[in-house]
DNA sequence: CATGAATGAGACTTCATTCAT
DNA sequence: AATGAATGAAGTCTCATTCAT
């Protein structure tokens, strides 16, 4: 992970806007070096070009969201809370304000065809991470469960954050409340009847 | 719905596939053409310009995967068969087959910004009319849920059928079975204690 | 060797004035563009690229060259004349006149990097073209020389070519003239004893 | 002639490297800079820009090649040896072992145009030198030629030389040898006869 | 003496589009 | 219906250069 000077991380900052809202091959890097106040060349200064500059904002993405991830689930569960559910109510709120969530999905859904490869290994580290997580959420909440429905109920945890992740994509704050309730009512219950 | 000439029906079988695999930004007219076996210019005999052609294939893509939906939600059921349960089977298959697809969520998820408004109508009357077709066979299978329940189930259908999607396009087709098994559990096991 | 229509033509012949007069490096797609009546990118209608360009303009360089080799070696010998005299003798008139020849020695001398072996390759050809066609005269000359004579006559020919071309390229015409004196007299000398 | 601190110098031994392979357009003060261990700008603590830096080494190769020059005429002659043979027979030697010569024949071929003019100056007081030397030795070879034998000879020297750098710059050492081989005979030759 | 940052100029190239043919 | 030619706009990127530190 590289370290930036502050020119470096006021473009980052600038273009995760960019690409989250763009993609890759609609972001003009003639416009990110106006929004960070200079001129195109001297982006050159702090990135080797367009793609190197997508990687360190990539890669910064997915730090911010793996920090998110282990705050998030590393905060005392109040009662009656089910595993992974406070990160999952809070998906709505993350997705609003944090621009890398944004352009971390975007890319790791629709990445560049020739930084696939690296994207797709980055994004990866990332669920499997929330899956560990929620793992250990669930052996905390139920202890006794056997491989096969620990299995189970985290590919349905991650189904679910998906989902809810597809809802903020192309719809909003609306329709993912609808969408929360609808699917958590599902998973609730099941888990309940442990 | 415009009818199209022999030629015009080839250059949009060939964006499609482009429009899927690169979207819109990272497509090009010359390779389009190219696939077509014409030149750039040659386009604009059929088509007003980029954003027509796009339009226009994106029209194709709703129209065939609406008939796909009706196809798949008019066959007949067989015992012990939930409500939506043969569409979710078969995304993945469908996923594979119909650039239509690829192409249609792709669009949906991240539109090129200009055309948002008209991309983001045309895919909320599908995914409407899906719920429609779900609320119907939900009816058929348990008549006298009331609108709530209905709504839930509704909601939690379109969910998990979100949620297969975005497997289908970041992951591959193991990950959707997986992935199917799971949310198809806690879904059926819903339904079944109606 | 590609056929090339009448802008192309045009093109091809400023690029030879100013890859001859400008090296590679130096000359500008804008400058040739705009010497042939038109903007950059319609170069591209007629060329791929800049190494492209080059490489045709190189190509027809050495077809021209290797014509007026040809030609001049065919014309009737006039008495007292010796193998290649003419040839040696018009080189003056034909560096001024001719932009190929002058491209065709900068390219061979000085390739660009990337180039150099397809440069290399077509400028041998000359050369040995050349070797050929002296090597006939001096036959016809003198019939009965070794095979070492012969070739070190050859040798020594082409050695003067070269050092006529470099005067041409650094010096004007009064240097030529002195220097093609001084070594013809050399030459003739040689061979007058045979 | 400008006096160099360490660094300088060390930047020039690059640049040097650099100029002779590539020429002045294609060279990049960014890749000097690198090869000489610093940054660009540090540069323009030595020289006030390309073209002076260009220069300086130009002037620096002038010199270079004056010397070698003097110490290689300034050398005991053997017996039988004849006027500026011993030059012409390590130039293959010279040209492999000094930047400085292939340098300053690729610079006095071709030089950037905007330089031309002192380009030329240094040279021609090079090869004027080179000619007086050569006139010396012929004088002490034969001493009773009139002057417009001492010319012709002096005159075909240096087309020698021109001749020989030529084959250096374009073919290799086993052609260097052919061809001096077959000049030197026929200087050889004539020059025997006096 | 060295450099990080910035920049105006300009390089090559691709793009979608138009138009006469 | 198709295309060769042309183009304005914009793309990414490199260059030599300057300046404050």
């Amino acid at each position: 992970m590289r370290s930036l000077t502050p020119s470096a991380e006021k473009i980052c900052a600038i273009a995760v806007e960019q690409f989250a809202e763009l993609g890759y091959d609609a972001s003009s890097l003639n416009d990110i070096a106006a929004a960070a106040g200079m001129r195109k060349p001297s982006l050159y200064a702090h990135f080797a070009g367009k793609d190197d500059l997508f990687q360190v904002v990539y890669a910064r993405a997915l730090q911010a969201e793996h920090e998110y991830l282990e705050a998030c689930f590393a905060e005392k569960v109040t009662a009656g809370e089910l595993p992974g559910q406070r990160f999952a109510e809070r998906l709505n709120q993350r997705y609003q304000v944090s621009a890398h969530l944004r352009f971390m999905l975007r890319t790791a859904f629709f990445p560049p065809s020739e930084l696939r490869p690296v994207i797709s290994a980055g994004f990866e580290a990332y669920l499997a991470r929330l899956g560990e997580l929620f793992a250990l959420a669930l052996h905390r909440y139920a202890p006794g469960l056997d491989e096969e429905q620990q299995r189970l109920y985290g590919d349905g945890y991650l189904g679910i954050v998906d989902s809810l992740n597809v809802e903020l994509i192309y719809a909003g704050a609306g329709a993912f409340e609808r969408r929360l309730a609808a699917l958590w009512r599902l998973f609730g219950e099941s888990l309940a009847r442990l």
